[in-house]
DNA sequence: TGCAGAATAGAACGATCGTTCGTTTTTCTG
DNA sequence: CAGAAAAACGAACGATCGTTCTATTCTGCA
């Protein structure tokens, strides 16, 4: 799960030496900070550079100058928040050894971030819904936040595969499939509908998957309708 | 899954004896018609009273005029899907024999709804993301649709237990979470990420779990010799 | 300390939103 | 066919949105 690059750093032509950090620059983060904050409630599309002026005790156009866009803004908030995801979920489980063990760390992150996020909601699935048939730089941000996380997943499912802790002829995509769809009714089942008991079910679904994909066990997937 | 009685029949003091449907009902119709249309593509959020009258060909006011306010616009959608899914999802299966085969014709038929509307969207998906905590009776009308419809879904998984096709001490909130899992990430992995084989994935992931659950396999979580 | 440049404020813009209201047209029925 | 009720229109409202522009305040370096 590489790290954006800063990327968009302003050339900054006078001379500056090294100053850590402009108050200019400190205050973006701040307004980053807050409209994720904003976002994680009321998803990328409810962002108002109204509101978070008036949470950030700002004028409109003092907010928006860091930007440019309102785009730009969202665009940022995607950023922020794929850097939270990596130093929450990422980061921690790689102290894992890798394998099974590795997965379930990650796994076990992932679901915390969805289930602290019960009231706060996750941009990565929210963001989903807002721009999945809505081109433009937004849903690219989004889209590749995403894959990447997922193509953390798909290496550590293949490690443990490797590590023969896996069948051998198994599926990762399979199996990635199957997990963010735990992921995913868990969100849905504790924040829109309330449901006690979600995190348990995504536990136990995901040790149920793992039982099937383990190498211990008999030959999954090849689905042929018993009976 | 049964069907809400019409509720909202306005009084109609006059006689009218029996007339089918008198003109304003049935542009009433029309009006949620198109606006089921849209609403599916840019979610009950999205919706605006402009865009659907210049969609319907008819002023502003004139198609607010049926609803009395956007809420009850918003509602009066969540209804007509529920409608629509009952009778895609919910009856056809009915034809089928009570049991796994009813589960799994009613899963297949979720899923085709699902697979269909990869380029339209689900509502009780995209709203349950847009009203997750913003509480009104849009969102009460929305949580309705959707225990009514996990229910019979339930009920379905009950029955094929009590037939002895499924193991008699599992649990089936279980496996309606870990179903219901399958069709958010067939819906997340085609619709936003446009991953190829996502409808494959999503069956196989079903297969999987039927036969964790089924009666002839081991108990679910301990895996032991298959067939 | 002074001064350039960055940072912020403030007002205004055009657009769109849901909603209201009075009028006109259409529809139904006695 | 006439007259009443229902339906649709059209203009306007206040609010909010993103954005632009100019003026003001603040910051950091020489």
């Amino acid at each position: 799960m590489p790290d954006t690059p800063p990327a968009t750093r302003k050339p900054r032509p006078r001379s500056t030496g090294s100053r850590a950090l402009q108050k200019g620059q400190q205050t973006k983060a701040a307004i980053v900070e807050a409209a994720l904050g904003l976002a994680t409630h009321i998803g990328l599309e409810g962002l108002s550079i109204g509101a978070l002026a008036e949470l950030m005790g700002m004028s409109k156009s003092g907010v928006f100058a860091h930007f440019g866009s309102r785009e730009e803004l969202q665009i940022s908030v995607v950023r922020e928040y794929h850097h939270c995801f990596e130093q929450e979920v990422f980061y921690p489980a790689m102290a894992a050894p890798r394998g099974v063990t590795r997965l379930r760390a990650l796994f076990a992150n992932w679901m915390q971030r969805t289930s602290v996020e019960i009231d706060s909601g996750c941009i990565y699935i929210s963001g989903a819904i807002e721009f999945d048939d809505r081109p433009g730089p937004v849903r690219d941000a989004l889209v590749e936040s995403v894959m990447t996380w997922h193509g953390a997943m798909r290496r550590a499912i293949v490690q443990a595969k490797e590590q023969g802790e896996l069948q051998a002829d198994m599926n990762e995509d399979q199996m990635l499939f199957e997990i963010h769809g735990l992921i995913l009714a868990l969100h849905y089942e504790a924040r829109f509908l309330k449901n006690p008991g979600s995190i348990g079910r995504a536990l136990t679904g995901f040790d149920n998957i793992l039982a099937r994909f383990s190498a211990a066990a008999p030959t999954a997937g090849t689905p042929a309708t018993p009976k």
